[in-house]
DNA sequence: GGTATGCAAATAAGG
DNA sequence: CCCTTATTTGCATAC
């Protein structure tokens, strides 16, 4: 399991590593230029298509908002100290069990947003392989059971509290959450807002800390290749997907993601980005495997999601990343995307 | 066929 | 202003 590192090459060489060494919102023009600058010809783009307005604006809100995270939640070194004392070890993920301080609610919080966004919004439109049909059907993660996407059944409350399963992306908590609930979900308005409200002054190192990062590559390599999916297939799919932080992805940059051969800090940017794809891809397989209608009433319904899947994908990888934004911004986007905002749920 | 890696470019930040 | 450093990504290639 862990006898992957074949090599650890320059993990400490780092040097100096200053806190926030970012791109902060380092020219956002920069970033959407470049987002909108390859569509290289290659392979076959499945998920080709995306709004760019949306995923500029998308960009710019993730800009500022990752400069502020990254800038604040660095207090400890970068990679090279990968067995940091851990004074509290909040990794929620396979590792340890243990300790639930107050920092863990939170999670759970977060959590269960993204996952609700992400199953109310299934793209259909993802580009698994053919083979993923039968790859998924090896069994929703025989270890893990990951596959913690039960739609529209039930909805996030239910399985968000899974303590192996995924461990949603960096935990980000601000008031700001809270303020963009607004009529969407009051339960979880409330719990957010308690969560936020303390969580704000302690990001945990949820997605810093380096095991989890190890633990969650080794997930998400499993869960790839159970999809039925290459890196390349990976990278291709991203390759669309820009978001600040994060220039493009590439079959090399998949695998030295689940090598590790990445920079630590690297890795954390790239972590979100990630896990979003997988849930996403995660998420398709199984609309695809137990396609419960054919053809249907459904079928006006089912088009106008369809149509706003790529913008959905967008948005809920820029969630995934960053589920901090203004609520004013959060409401724009999803007129824009004539998405409702339940359906957003922010 | 997919994956891992060397090399170099592109970008940003700092002096 | 230019130069240097640091970081990250993709291409090409070998395994």
């Amino acid at each position: 399991m862990m006898s992957m590192n074949s090599k650890q090459p320059h993990f400490a060489m780092h040097p100096t590593l200053p806190e926030h060494k970012y791109p902060s919102l380092h020219s956002s023009s920069e970033a959407i230029r470049r987002a909108c600058l390859p569509t290289p010809p290659l392979q076959s783009n499945i998920f080709a298509s995306l709004d760019e307005t949306l995923l500029a604006r998308a960009e710019a809100l993730a800009a500022v908002d990752i400069a502020v995270s990254q800038g604040k939640s660095h207090p400890f070194k970068p990679d090279a100290t990968y067995h940091t004392m851990n004074s509290v070890p909040c990794t929620s993920t396979s590792t340890v069990p243990l300790a639930h301080h107050h920092h863990h609610h939170h999670h759970h919080h977060q959590a269960l947003e993204p996952g609700d966004l992400l199953d109310h919004i299934t793209s259909p439109s993802l580009a698994l392989m053919p083979g993923g049909g039968g790859g998924g059907g090896g069994g929703g993660g025989g270890l893990i059971s990951t596959s913690a996407h039960p739609h529209s059944h039930m909805h996030g409350l239910g399985h968000l509290s899974h303590p192996a399963a995924m461990n949603m992306p960096s935990g980000l908590p601000h008031p700001g959450l809270v303020a963009a609930h607004h009529g969407a979900a009051g339960q979880v308005a409330s719990a957010a807002a308690v969560v936020g409200a303390a969580g704000l002054a302690s990001i945990c190192d949820s997605d810093t800390d380096p095991r989890e990062l190890e633990a969650f590559a080794e997930r998400f390599k499993q869960r790839r290749i159970k999809l039925g999916v290459t890196q390349a297939d990976v990278g291709s799919a991203l390759a669309n997907l820009k978001i600040p932080g994060v220039g493009s992805l590439s079959q090399s940059t998949i695998c030295r993601f689940e090598s590790l051969t990445l920079s630590h800090n690297n890795m954390i940017a790239l972590k979100p980005i990630l896990q979003a794809w997988l849930e996403e891809a995660e998420g398709a397989q199984r609309e695809k495997m137990n396609k419960p209608e054919l053809f249907n009433g459904g079928e006006k319904k089912r088009k106008r999601t369809s149509i706003a899947a790529p913008e959905k994908r967008s948005l809920e990888a820029y969630f995934a990343v960053q589920p901090r934004p203004s609520s004013e911004k959060i409401a724009a986007i999803a007129e824009k995307l004539d998405l409702k905002k339940n359906v957003v749920r922010v």
